[in-house]
DNA sequence: CTACACCCTGGAGTATAGTCCAGAGTCAAG
DNA sequence: CTTGACTCTGGACTATACTCCAGGGTGTAG
């Protein structure tokens, strides 16, 4: 298959399948004569593989951290799933950040709110402790 | 002030604060003779209100124009209001997205976590759909 | 006058995950 | 042989929010 096809099957750009040769998260392609790079169906279950982390969140260098795992016959199961219990803690950490963020906005929105109920010139968000421009003659 | 003792003040880096001159987050400061920029009260406070709505989770973009409407006398506080929900759209989407994920890697890890106890060797996530390199020699 | 801390400008660099491009070559069909 | 679709390489560009730097000037204390 030349890299069009696969392109397609996999459902990433041509660009992206050689940003990924040229990152190293795959070999380097076998050529025609040529120059034209010629994929198997190998390659194509690594892409869908690097799809599939990626979905999980994962970063490239990540995943060629993962990659490097596959076809070692080390038990790789055991590092794996130590990169997706990191993998999970990170998505945590983000999650309640922004539920924190969540919570500030809408304290900032009720009392947006309450304020244009009462006197709709005084946004309390752009005052606070008094902000005004220096050179508005009132 | 010059810009030093503003910077230690709000706690950000000198460089930060020429960052939002050139970018149009601040007027150009008053110089002195020599060319140092001078600071007084009302670009104290603006440098906190940028942390503020920082905090709040807008962008530099963003916040240029909310600083736009601060010093109108047009009811400001109803677009700050538009934008506020925005923002919590915004957040929530992603609050979402990153639930999902948990679940997805809550998912992977269960799968990985049966392997493990099964047959140590076989790493689900990186087998799927039979994964394996094209030159290992078994 | 010198030393030292501080400031100036403009530009480059950081990380991420690609995209877009020019200029050139390849390959199959007609 | 020509056309058209496809591919090659290397490099520049995108967004974000700064940081870091060189090479120079300023301001003040001693």
């Amino acid at each position: 298959m030349q890299i069009g096809v696969v392109a397609k099957k996999i459902g990433l750009s041509v660009d992206a399948i050689r940003f990924y040769e040229r990152n190293a998260l795959l070999p380097r392609a076998a050529r025609t004569e040529g120059g034209f790079r010629q994929y198997g169906e190998s390659e194509v279950e690594t892409l869908a593989f690097i799809r599939r982390v990626q979905g999980l969140g994962f970063k490239l260098r990540e995943i060629r951290g993962l990659l490097s795992l596959r076809g070692s016959r080390l038990q790789p199961c055991a590092p794996v799933r130590r990169r997706l219990e990191e993998k999970l803690v990170d998505v945590q950490q983000k999650l309640a950040d922004l539920q924190k963020l969540e919570h500030e906005l809408r304290v900032a929105l009720r009392r947006c709110n309450r304020e244009l109920r009462n006197q709709p010139a005084h946004c309390p968000i752009l005052r606070e402790t008094n902000a005004r421009k220096p050179e508005s003659a009132e």
